[in-house]
DNA sequence: AGGAAAAATGTAATGGATTACATCACGGGT
DNA sequence: ACCCGTGATGTAATCCATTACATTTTTCCT
């Protein structure tokens, strides 16, 4: 058993051996490789046939070393388990293989000195640039960045002051729109679910979308408004029945993301309370599911896959000496479905 | 605006500069940099302090190239956006960083053919070892792996008789208990919903699970009783509308996973169709949704980050030359929650 | 104190592909 | 028939860290 699985001493095959293969110089070889019209038919013939006979593959590192490309990016997620970082890394892996780069890929799972570390890592093996989630990073990472070289990109922020590349939107804005949304169709009493915000900007920023906007409204949010938890169905069901205790529960809750407010709609059904007749719901990221749900979940539809997109172009133009625009606007989109309505006892505003 | 947008053509710092700096030998920097207990405390004080004056960075082509490690592993998986898969890189990445190396990562998107370019290009960027999702592969890839010397590993598969490194647990033995389950509990007539199973061992080895186990009860699963679509809710909900459509419809349905179960439960209820009084159904994977679904989904666990952290154990005890076991078996559990029940008219089983 | 062994450090070869530059062949213009 | 330019190919330096081996320093035992 297990005849195949021994590790054999292989002996690397090297240009040097294709070349005298071929009858030609490793120039040749190497021209084949990278510039192959620039070889004539008939010699590049040969050299391919000596590569396949001699099972050729090119050393990675002498090519990266020579050449001083890697053709390897990086990125630093917080977590794969979250679906829309797992399709930002989806497209941007695409895109990339498109370019012809691979994507390594590192969790920091929320923690902004594991990121750092991470970064560190990624720049040590090589990456050619690097894409972040969201634009608080440990100080040290954008020094690191600046002194090595190392072309960048956040992404989920769109900040054009902010001195950073950034691919995505204003989390403060979407939510802050959510919010006049809500207050038109006359609620007052808002509550919020949120992602835990420590080390993340993003939720951050979407919370503060809300209060801001009220504040501007002359309405406010009340500390005890806001139920902060990890990312998790079951947090969203803690957090509805905690919005529920309150002295005056709100009759309009914006959570900072779908699964969170998956939790709120299942509470809400468990504990009897008529969604949106008694409570509006509003959700963030539009997950295959929010469509599904009973009623199904107003969101914001975010565009993951095209920002990842929009990074590896703007890294591999970076890379390649193009000119690209360091901020990249994406509008996320606020879908309306069936948990949002007119605030209980509001008169309908049309 | 934009200042430090500018990349600036970096003058690379080598290990001879630091040499230089701290005033001895390129071989002390390295040790200091590998073995850096073989150095002198006085000594390796100068040479830390002169790396962080000089903002130092290993050039990791030359490192890999001369060391012949690039501390890079690959996977090469069917997509991100299917959440065990996610979880599955997830747990292998973090696992590899605890080991020293990190992880490229590349989707096939379900095509055999992209499989094994994607393969071919992780193994040109210089990965140590590579992982697979299924078991099976076009020749070429296990050939190619050969020929290289590629150390690898399939996942989300075990067959001790597979000839091929492995970590995972057998899909067919998995639906097998599943169906015994149900048989269990009086049903006779059983209808499945499964993921395209072209291209996917996976999700073939499930539906031949179920199949074999009816054949052994002298009972068989028509072709039409098999629902076959991809990954999507909306797949799961005409899944069901299509299988209570057929002139017998089934009593018990076993989805190939659980966002296919899901949407099937979501039609059931919009269908007016009594879980698990009229039909039970039986999910797979354990996603987080699956116990808040209403009724509980009945599914099966699958131990996906384990299964990368043992991907990772494996393919780095390969590298490292130490003697691993090529065949690693995880128990998958059956969690049996509300949407499974007696068959309709049979007399409970106790 | 003497000397061998062990520890620390240095010297220089090495890994494999790329590429600047040199050379060669060949075709076209006059 | 001669010269030049263009395109194809070859020669050899180069990228930068690691490591085998050589040399020096330190340790420690007698």
């Amino acid at each position: 058993m297990g005849k195949r699985l021994q590790k054999q001493s292989q002996i690397q095959v090297t240009l040097l051996d294709v070349a005298a293969r071929a009858g030609c110089s490793t120039a040749s070889v190497s021209r084949v490789l990278n510039q192959p019209d620039q070889v004539k038919d008939e010699l590049r013939a040969r050299v391919v046939s000596a590569m396949r006979q001699l099972g050729y593959t090119p050393n990675s590192a002498a090519r990266a070393l020579r050449s001083r490309r890697s053709h390897i990016m990086g990125i630093v997620i917080p977590t794969l388990n979250y679906a829309m970082y797992a399709r930002l890394v989806e497209g941007l892996q695409q895109r990339l293989a498109e370019h012809g780069s691979s994507l390594l890929v590192a969790a920091s799972e929320y923690d902004l000195r594991r990121e750092r570390d991470q970064a560190r890592v990624l720049i040590e093996r090589g990456v050619e640039g690097l894409v972040f989630v969201g634009d608080v990073h440990r100080p040290v990472v954008y020094r690191l960045l600046e002194s090595t070289g190392t072309p960048y990109v956040n992404t989920y922020v769109y900040r054009v002051d902010g001195d950073h590349p950034c691919v995505g939107f204003d989390n403060r804005v979407v939510t802050s729109e959510i919010t006049e949304f809500l207050l038109g169709l006359g609620h007052r009493s808002f509550g919020v679910i949120s992602a835990v915000t420590v080390g993340n900007d993003r939720a951050a920023e979407r919370v503060a979308g809300v209060r801001t906007t009220l504040e501007r409204h002359g309405l406010d949010l009340k500390p005890e408004s806001v139920y902060e938890h990890p990312y998790a169905i079951a947090s969203g069901r803690e957090g509805l029945r905690y919005l529920r205790s309150l002295e005056q529960p709100p009759t309009a809750i914006v959570c900072g993301n779908d699964v969170l407010a998956m939790g709120a709609l299942i509470e809400c059904r468990a504990l009897g309370v008529a969604v949106p007749a008694q409570v509006s719901i509003v959700g963030f990221d539009n997950l295959e599911f929010a469509a599904h749900l009973d009623p199904p979940l107003t969101t914001v539809d975010v565009p993951a896959t095209e920002m990842g997109a929009r990074a590896a172009d703007f890294l591999v133009g970076r890379v390649t000496g193009q000119s690209v625009l360091p901020y990249i606007h994406l509008e996320p989109q606020l879908i309306v479905r069936r948990t949002t309505g007119p605030a209980p006892g509001s008169a309908p505003s049309k």
